[in-house]
DNA sequence: ATTATATATTACGTTAACGTAAAGGTTAAG
DNA sequence: CTTAACCTTTACGTTAACGTAATATATAAT
């Protein structure tokens, strides 16, 4: 049996629209050195599981307010091209930051969760005020 | 005795050098109305506590990714002009959904310390790999 | 009062991250 | 083989979020 699982390949309008971005965003991304697909040889792209792993990556980071450049600083962490010690220590290290980095950003989450938490409670409480004055009132109509 | 705290008021540049941001920025947040100071009667800025805590909110959501608008929007959340229920109805239902997508993002944010963790090990054995490589073949100098 | 800073407004410049349009090749379907 | 639906590159346009510079007051320090 030849080697086929579920969906080896992607076409660039098939990724724009899982992840909801146009093409033209794949491009770009493409342009900037965070994806390189392979093509055909009619020179379209075609993207493997791993590069639509990377385009995942790519919108975590975005979604995340990170810029491309920062999201290319990370997940160029994940290529394979560490022949030398220092360079893996370097890797280790920015990744450690990130790690830092991505630790106090769930702390503020968890804070602007509380915040939002906070003025929910108190809108809840003015809606009952409210009820309560209208009750009070016997504003029927 | 007059009342008087700790820190009431703020100039521009107070604000900019606390929260690590020009000057220019925080008039561009008022300008998007995210802002609204006092003046002196000389006309320049000062910020009360309410504004700082604002400023706060505002470089919360930048720093989650949330554009200018969006942040205006959650912010104007907090402002104090509930007349109506309806009104109040439907801050409830926007912090609702903030808080759903902030919780989305703290997923997310997981994920990715996942993935930075798994990272993190593959290059540490890696790096044993090669010190394991290096001991076996005697590479001194 | 006189500087030295800080601030205000106005207005043009810049950068990232695409959008959009043009002009043409490629692939899948009939 | 001929389309229709995609895809390619090239190149200029756009928007958000400021930066920067010029010019003019304001406030603080001497």
């Amino acid at each position: 049996m030849i080697e086929k699982k579920s969906k080896e390949k992607y076409s660039i309008s098939e990724l724009a629209g899982e992840f909801n971005i146009s093409p033209r965003s794949i491009r770009f991304y493409e342009e900037k050195n965070l994806l390189n697909p392979k093509r055909t040889k009619g020179n379209q792209r075609i993207y493997a599981k791993s590069d639509r792993a990377r385009l995942k990556l790519i919108m975590r980071g975005k979604r995340f307010g990170y810029s491309l450049e920062e999201i290319g600083e990370m997940i160029g962490m994940t290529s394979t091209d560490f022949d030398e010690i220092g360079q893996i220590n370097k890797s280790l290290e920015y990744g450690i930051r990130k790690l830092k980095e991505i630790r106090e950003a769930k702390a503020e989450l968890e804070m602007m969760e509380q915040d939002m938490l906070k003025v929910k409670d108190k809108l809840m409480i003015r809606l009952k005020e409210i009820e309560g004055a209208n009750k009070q009132a016997g504003e029927g109509r």
